[in-house]
DNA sequence: GGAATATATTTCGATATCGAAACATTAGAC
DNA sequence: GTCTAATGTTTCGATATCGAAATATATTCC
């Protein structure tokens, strides 16, 4: 039964493939997550979302949602703890009343400045494990399988 | 200045790179995390363990640990709620009285072989939008850049 | 223009998750 | 053999995280 003994490599391959990729990506997560939390005080999802409005400029939390891949209640928790901080100010929207408007505060900004670019050099350095072909490579088959899975 | 201008494409590529590799294990994660919970009331890290317990036999907390690769402190948590809905028990080890030896119960056994096939299809299924030799290169970069970085 | 529906956010209750400190037990030094 | 150091687990306090229900506001449909 042919067949059977195809169903099983195939789940074998895809299952190896996936541990590694798990496992690739929590490496990367174990070294560029502590530094922002012991050095600056600020968790994934906190940095996430001053990331975020960073390069974005202000985002309502329903966008923060969309960005930060978490939900709409978890956004109000950490944001909640990052305006107690002082580095974001909620504002509702004039226009829609509904909706609350995230901005950086300058205590929010100066901090991203200075933590950004020590996050993005640990991740270079990190990913220069691999070669660049590697790289482009790596991005190219999780882009097909990310979109080809989330659209 | 040369090296400035390679040092920022440097950075784009590892970020960008970075950014498919989280994403693409994210879109797994949405689609395979969340039947485990709503069909069996189980979450991942539960799961992770009674799978690890399952394959390999009793294990101590602390190589739990390691396996489903979190704290100490989250174990106990963990097996905590497992042991309340008598899917697994700890057992003092006797020879060493600081070890807590989990292990599966019958009625843990019983969903863990239910479960773990629909769990496997279900990677097998989201992983074959790669072909094989997609798989296979990507477990491939992955392999490496995790073991650089972990060792 | 008021009722029904839709959307954005918050609240609530449960579990996950961490690190530090406490606790229990073992192993090593002498 | 006892004191000390190391190891395995638990406890504690904080944040994350989800989904469901509640709340507030907007939109749509007669």
């Amino acid at each position: 039964m042919p067949t059977h003994y195809k169903g099983k490599t195939d789940e074998v391959l895809a299952l190896n493939t996936f541990i590694k990729l798990a496992r690739s990506f929590n490496a990367v997560q174990v070294q560029i997550i502590p530094p922002l939390q012991k050095d600056y005080g600020l968790t994934e999802s906190q940095f996430a979302v001053l990331e975020a409005i960073h390069h974005l400029g202000p985002l309502s939390q329903g966008q923060l949602c969309q960005k930060i891949l978490r939900s709409g209640s978890n956004v109000t928790t950490v944001v909640d703890n990052l305006e107690r901080d002082k580095l974001v100010r909620r504002e509702r929207d004039e226009a829609d009343r509904r909706v609350q408007i995230v901005q950086l505060t300058e205590r929010g900004r100066a901090l991203v400045t200075t933590v950004l670019p020590l996050h993005v050099s640990r991740i270079t350095s990190l990913m220069s494990t691999l070669t660049k072909d590697e790289q482009r490579e790596l991005g190219r088959i999780c882009r097909k399988l990310g979109t080809a899975i989330a659209g």
